[in-house]
DNA sequence: CTGGATCCTCCTAGATACTG
DNA sequence: CAGTATCTAGGAGGATCCAG
């Protein structure tokens, strides 16, 4: 039995790995895209700034804290800009950046893409689910895709 | 107190808001891309045709587990496609599809935007933080991001 | 060699309640 | 109006063992 198991030395690669992933901007980039909120937010903002509750009625469904966290970290990242108006009822204003306007111009390909291709993917699956269920015989229901 | 609280009222929402987002193909395929993995086995696998364990020692650091969910899913999006050889020891390769090409290009948009912008987040980010810093005057250290 | 099945552990989304 | 603070349940990811 030597010191260091299988599982070991993969863990340290793992960390090692995870590193570099994580200091790769391509996914930085698609971390953050995929955060369910954050493609809504940027293509609610694409048409023009919004207030705090002008987003929270167009993503309905949202919960206060996530509205919220989805916000800072974009406005973080300089994808979108946060405007304060000390009026009597503190008003609040978000609105995209250059860099922000950008990004839903890289959203729009991505889209396009989707709905070039979805059409083909549901073919695959449907195929692949015919198959599994000749070999598999169990299961029928294809209930549960994540 | 009417019979819906606002709770309910939004959680009434959030349930065909839900519906309607994971009918989005752009939500899906990006739900798609977010997998940590997917886009790794997605890269490899541009370059031409692997097997199991030369897909497991190239994402080092990846569990057998999570190595077999990504193919599968991706298989079963007609993403890439799984050849078994019956030889003595099993062989299996993996290799993309046209569809999968199409996306690794893609990926290359996603990756040409990443690199391009990166720096621009990076500067917000320093930005933003030495920010809250003067404001929060807590919290010193920058350490956690997700 | 290529996985399937199981258990287990974090992590985070979301609900809830409260404040300037 | 625009958030913040706290708690919890559920699911994703990993370890481990086992099988074709």
């Amino acid at each position: 039995m030597p010191t260091t198991t299988a599982a070991q030395r993969r863990e340290q690669a793992r960390v090692k790995y995870d590193a570099f992933i994580r200091s790769c901007p391509t996914n930085q980039l698609l971390d953050r895209l995929s955060d369910k909120w954050v493609s809504l937010v940027v293509a609610a903002l694409s048409t023009g700034p919004m207030r705090y509750s002008d987003l929270s009625r167009r993503l309905a469904g949202v919960s206060p804290k996530m509205l919220t966290q989805t916000l800072r970290s974009l406005q973080r990242d300089g994808i979108l800009t946060r405007t304060v108006t000390p009026s009597v009822p503190v008003r609040v204003d978000y609105e995209l950046t250059e860099l922000g306007a950008s990004l839903a111009l890289l959203m729009t390909a991505v889209k396009a893409w989707a709905e070039t291709h979805i059409e083909e993917v549901h073919e695959a699956r449907d195929r692949y689910d015919a198959e599994t269920e000749n070999a598999g015989a169990e299961n029928a229901g294809a209930g549960s895709q994540k």
